[in-house]
RNA sequence: CGCGGAGUGGAGCAGCUCGGUAGCUCGUCGGGCUCAUAACCCGAAGGUCAUAGGUUCAAAUCCUGUCUCCGCAACCA
């Protein structure tokens, strides 16, 4: 028999620290969809993986003293584990590490060269030697290296470039005019940031580190992130390679899911080397947004940064996939708290389905001794139960077409509710009162079985740990939780045997969890605030080269005072200071506009570097900067004590 | 005037493509039930759909201006 086939991958993550709930949401979301298509029939390959070369990882590994390898191996390995934690059930997981991805991406790049997309040239820019690192001159900080804030030299490197224009229109077309980008709301914006104003040919390979995959014909070079991340979608399935063969049967993908920090890349840069490589591109870009916390995107050093493993600890695996399956709409942020967490687990999870499962078997057991009649008894008010549990199949079916999973999700909840209406208007422990109901009695419980079978089966999917167990509890063999069962009724034996089992979905008490989850995330914050760990030392500048005194007395600092203050139009993070230096007025524009108003500076005096070349941002002149600390992503502008008189120079 | 998206009862969202009784979840209040995980079911309160105009017999829905918020790009000298 030759079976539909489906594709479904997450992005390969970048290991550079551990794996958090958005990583989660990613992977949770195409298992749930790869288990559907399972259930369907599909023969699915659901790919998920690391990326694992680059110069920040060449990096951490020298901090930790070990070689990059190793400490990729690490991190991959607690990346697995939360997998298997959350039961995050990939067919393939693939390392850019790999010996076989390392050999397509070298054949790769030698047909695209071959090919003639890419050609050797040069990049020319800013180099600082002592990082041996290259830097546009929009990255540069202050005319200086951002690392080291040191100067850097007009250098130019050989390098290889993929050609991109060859492609832009096609590009645009995939965009504009087919359904690959989901949601189709970023297409115009990405047209118009990226594609307008001229696509830029891009720079493939790198000579300032070593860690990564060698260019076949040129030993100076390593590919650069693109091919060698982006081609992992064909190389896992044994393009280019003898180690898979499985390219045939499952390219083109069907869907890629990321979420949208990294739409770009797979919406203009992945097809065009597909383009190049005239190989089919994939059918769908599904693009997530972010999981924010209290509205704040997860940051370290705010603390807020939700650990799967801790929830998954306290309230099941299963509970925790339901959840951000659940509140996640496509394309949209989704705010994550503890409050609609537990709210969500307890109306949904505990209340109706738990519930409804808890009380049809504890009705058939009161009632019957856990064995129904075979005798049947029907009525119209049953109807509306029955159809809406045989059509709900054709309803989650679209939405997954869609990937829309919230919403596949909602219309389960809807039978289930459904299902907890009907025991209210059927009123069986009133039929229990009298023998001669019986058969009626059997109907009513009889139906609520199936619609919990119906609902359960189709559920399993996304909480796959969870649903079997109900299955025990309703007497169902799990042979029979099929996908052709889920749009029948009827199913399970007229004489079907209930088991009592355990509470399924325990209530959580809100208030008492809230306090214990604060109280972690206090711990959290406290910790990450006074005692840097060692991630964070390591994201520490280091200090710099020692310099001569006479070095130091090139700079001048003076004590200035905030005379006035505004925001410069059209600038999101820029000041605009007028302070007196003691000399006289003297403007200085400064980017921390988003930790500081207006109103927080006037009358302050601080320290301005009073020697420093003017440049002119954003339209406007800056005569100088101001001295500020950088704390974690946060800038804290350092203030004088108000009886410094302007102009004091500092030594 | 760089590009784009969004502003709907206390909270979070749907509805807008194809104008015509404003819907869902949570919360609040009242009632019902007792099979069940203090769960379930019913009902009510609460919105002039950001704002000002326009088109129309009729606008949350179409058009224009304004305000606010959010992405992307540029900018943290």
């Amino acid at each position: 028999m030759d079976n539909k086939t489906f594709y479904i991958t997450t992005p390969i993550y970048y290991p550079s620290g551990n794996p958090h709930i958005g990583h989660c949401y990613t992977s949770v979301a195409c298992d749930s969809i790869a288990r559907y298509k399972k259930l369907q029939g599909y023969d699915v390959m659901f790919l998920t993986g690391t990326d694992e070369h680059g110069q920040k990882i060449e990096e951490k590994a020298k901090e930790k003293g070990v070689t990059p390898k190793a400490y990729v191996d690490e991190i991959v390995a607690v990346f697995k584990n939360l997998w298997k934690y959350m039961n995050v059930d990939y067919d393939r997981y693939i390392r850019t590490t790999d010996d076989y991805h390392i050999e397509s991406v070298q054949k790769i790049f030698k047909d695209l060269y071959d090919k003639g997309y890419i050609y050797k040239g040069e990049y020319a820019g800013k180099y600082c030697t002592p990082c041996e690192s290259f830097w546009t001159d929009s990255q540069l900080k202050d005319g200086k290296c951002p690392e080291c804030e040191r100067d850097v030299i007009d250098a130019k490197e050989e390098a290889y470039f993929f050609k991109m224009s060859p492609f832009a229109e096609r590009i645009e077309k995939l965009l504009t005019e087919t359904d690959y980008l989901q949601p189709k709301t970023r297409a115009v914006e990405l047209v118009n940031n990226f594609i307008k104003p001229g696509l830029e040919d891009l720079c493939v390979s790198r000579t300032t580190f070593k860690w990564g995959v060698p260019v076949p014909f040129d030993d100076n070079h390593v590919v650069y992130v693109w091919v060698d991340a982006l081609s992992n979608y064909i190389t896992a399935l044994g393009y280019g390679n003898g180690t898979y063969n499985d390219y045939d049967k499952f390219w083109p993908c069907n869907t890629h899911m990321v979420a949208k920090d990294i739409m770009r890349f797979h919406a203009i840069i992945w097809p065009a080397i597909l383009m190049a490589l005239e190989l089919p591109l994939p059918k769908h870009l599904a693009v997530h947004g972010w999981i924010t916390f209290n509205g704040q995107k997860m940051s370290k050093s705010i603390g807020n940064v939700v650990d799967p493993f801790v929830l998954g600890d306290r309230y099941g695996a299963d509970a925790i996939r339901y959840h951000i399956l659940r509140e996640m709409a496509l394309g949209a942020d989704s705010s994550f708290s503890n409050e609609i967490m537990i709210t969500r687990i307890n109306s949904d999870l505990a209340n109706d389905l738990g519930n409804l499962v808890s009380r049809t078997v504890a009705m058939v057991i009161k009632y019957f001794d856990g064995t129904l009649p075979e005798q049947r008894q029907a009525d119209p008010i049953d109807d509306e139960l029955i159809n809406m549990a045989m059509s709900l199949r054709e309803k989650t079916d679209a939405f997954i077409e869609e990937t829309q999973i919230n919403n596949a999700l909602a219309e389960i909840f809807k039978v289930i509710s459904r299902a907890n209406k009907y025991i209210d208007e059927t009123a069986p422990w009133v039929l229990a009162k009298d023998e001669a109901n019986n058969a009626r009695l059997a109907t009513v419980l009889y139906n609520l079985l199936e619609a919990v079978r119906i609902s359960t089966t189709l559920l399993s999917c996304f909480m796959p740990t969870t649903m079997p167990k109900v299955w025990e509890q309703i007497g169902l063999s799990t042979d029979l939780a099929t996908y052709d069962n889920a749009a029948k009724f009827n199913v399970l034996p007229a004489n079907v045997t209930v088991t009592k089992g355990e509470v399924l979905f325990p209530r959580i008490d809100t208030d008492k969890e809230i306090e214990a989850l604060n109280a972690i995330i206090a711990e959290q914050a406290a910790a990450a605030k006074s005692t840097l760990g060692d991630e964070d030392k390591a994201n520490l500048v280091p200090i710099l080269d020692s310099i001569a005194i006479d070095d130091f007395m090139k700079v001048d600092l003076r004590v200035a005072e905030i005379k006035s203050c505004a925001k410069v139009p059209k600038a999101k993070k820029l000041l605009c200071l007028q302070l007196d230096d003691g000399f006289g007025n003297r403007q200085v524009v400064s980017g921390i506009a988003k930790w500081y108003t207006p109103e927080d500076l006037v009358g302050k005096k601080i320290i301005v570097v009073a020697n420093l070349n003017p440049a002119t941002l954003c339209g406007v002149e800056s005569q100088g900067m101001i001295v500020a600390a950088d704390v974690g992503e946060d800038a804290r502008v350092i203030f004088v004590p108000n009886d410094i008189p302007n102009g004091s120079k500092l030594r």
